[in-house]
DNA sequence: GTGAAAGCGCTAACAA
DNA sequence: TTGTTAGCGCTTTCAC
């Protein structure tokens, strides 16, 4: 059996509570004391029961984070960046999955991180205000990519940067753009709505009346934009260019356009979104979100309220940029 | 404040000890009681504190995920498996990264796991059986690419991959073959090593006397791959095809390769490992390794020990295959 | 089938 | 500065 504190007090012959300061580094303990202190917990190889703690002190020192999945770079990303800053902090984070309306319906209702997390953040996982503040019961909650007054929130500027690449297209001599969504056109999410009307608005305030453009929304997967691609290409006059709503599903319509025996740019010019590494290495201009910086913002805010701070909720928009590569380029001119 | 057992308890008018039996379904509860609790919990919508729980019962229900980082594909995806088993049978998971050595000792010496989890499934960190047992402090540990005989393992088999390879670079004609490590040549991985002594034995056994063959090591990334392919393409005779032990690392390689205006696959084969979602759209080569599948095996295993299980330590290799796309061909005839 | 009661290991007043 | 003493909210014998 691992030892407890009371082995530890005994020991360094003080009371349970001395232990616990000392080990705590709280103020008020002779010097002596906390040395004698932790050499015995030291000797005994003390670790204090998460448990015992948390029930005792009414805090778990562990931040929940809500994610659609861990399939999209970007999420995973984000759980590295806040389990380096939370574990700086001394908190673990316990990451959790929600990609169906169910898993919603349930994490809502059944409360699972009840008594679990002392603060929870939430990355493009479709919720409004009202139910990011029922998963909250309380606590400190920043969500990511959503739009809710109530609670700390951090978005991209997708719509500049979707119409960057719009008008990095449009300079290019593209007259015929299609812009492929990722499905989800949940409204709670932002990104999604903000990247279409970005597209649709500049290509109208471009002035360029022959402007050829349709939308059309498929999975957020390389699949999904394999199969909205396949769609676009069979039409009697395919586009020239094409934006798309995540590297993923960009490098999936590439494939698609390849394996038609299109030539990637001349054929068909690509654009996606994030910039995850990969983008690099296969030359895929996109648009940079810095994914990093936002989930580093959202999990200091929820620290900073744990550590008491009660200011309004605050708002943020990270700029995004588009980076470009060799996936763009004029279109051949038929 | 959150109802507690007692609200629910007096609620149903029954003591605590029932309702406790109740809601989690032991026996020796009666029909009609089981639903009066359920009732009063429901209506007072009660969740049990885990922390109250794991202090009385001794158990914290929740898995630990010990990975060297989320930033591989092949990790993030093991932790959306682990999650999806563990979740199924009441367990929540922990992820922990351990990338330096530093903190790896760390875990090692300090114990944060302990009392704070009740198994752990550890994927490709360096460490050896005592170390993992040290780890586990005796409680059930499967790890994942380690060569442990005293916990349950489970590995792919790379070096079949490899060789498999190897043989169809040779097969395509190509004799003068590299291969790119992933950097971590930690014996206690067992990965780097069965890689590397595959491709030279297959070489070796080739009997093709003329054929040149190299083997250098980098970082288990895009950036690593892309600088192990520098120095090789500087040398003065450079290889028409490489193995790189990652696909990360073979789209770090291929970018590198096509920037220099070399013509792939005319001018050099790459081929990778894992088959990430990626491989199939960017046309690599690969070594499929079933990441999915040893997750499960490894989770299932410590959720078996948990439920009581108390067999011998079990082994399992994974097979692995090549999986053939664009990115090898015949070398061109110079 | 159900209840009473004793902890699980710690923290946080409150005293001293 | 340190010790005493209640709990924190559950689970689990052991009676009944």
């Amino acid at each position: 059996m691992p030892a407890t504190i009371d082995d530890v007090a005994a020991l360094a012959g003080v009371s349970t509570a001395t232990v616990s300061r000392a080990l705590r580094g709280l103020p008020n303990v002779a010097v002596a004391t906390r040395e004698k202190v932790q050499r015995a917990a030291d000797l005994l190889d003390y670790v204090a029961d998460p448990a015992a703690s948390a029930l005792a002190a009414g805090r778990t020192a562990t931040l929940g984070l809500v994610v659609p999945g861990m399939g999209r770079w970007a999420h995973a990303r984000m759980l590295e960046v806040v389990q380096d800053r939370a574990g700086a902090a001394g908190y673990d984070v316990l990451p959790v999955t929600l990609a169906s309306a169910a898993a919603r319906e349930f994490f809502l209702t059944r409360h699972p991180f009840r008594r679990r997390v002392d603060g929870l953040v939430v990355a493009e996982v479709p919720l409004d205000g009202a139910e990011l503040l029922r998963l909250g019961e309380g606590r400190p909650v920043a969500a990511i990519g959503l739009d809710a007054p109530e609670v700390d929130t951090v978005v991209a500027d997708d719509a500049r940067g979707i119409a960057e690449a719009t008008t990095h297209l449009l300079s290019l001599g593209h007259v015929d753009i299609a812009f492929i969504g990722g499905g989800s056109s949940d409204a709670r999410l932002v990104a999604p709505a903000a990247r279409r009307s970005a597209f649709t608005s500049t290509l109208a305030t471009a002035g360029i009346e022959e402007v050829v453009h349709r939308v059309v929304e498929s999975q957020a997967s390389s699949t999904g934009g394999a199969a909205a691609l396949s769609l676009l290409l069979d039409e009697v006059d395919p586009p020239t260019a094409v934006i798309v709503a995540s590297d993923e599903m960009a490098l999936g319509a590439m494939e698609v356009a390849r394996s038609r025996g299109l030539d990637l740019p001349g054929d068909l010019s690509v654009v996606g979104v994030d910039d995850q590494p990969v983008a690099q290495f296969v030359g895929l201009t996109t648009v940079h979100r810095d994914v990093a910086r936002m989930a580093a913002r959202a999990c200091d805010w929820v620290l900073e309220r744990l550590d008491g701070s009660d200011v309004p909720a605050r708002h943020e928009v990270v700029a995004t940029s588009l980076v470009k590569r060799g996936s763009t380029a004029p279109p051949r001119t038929r």
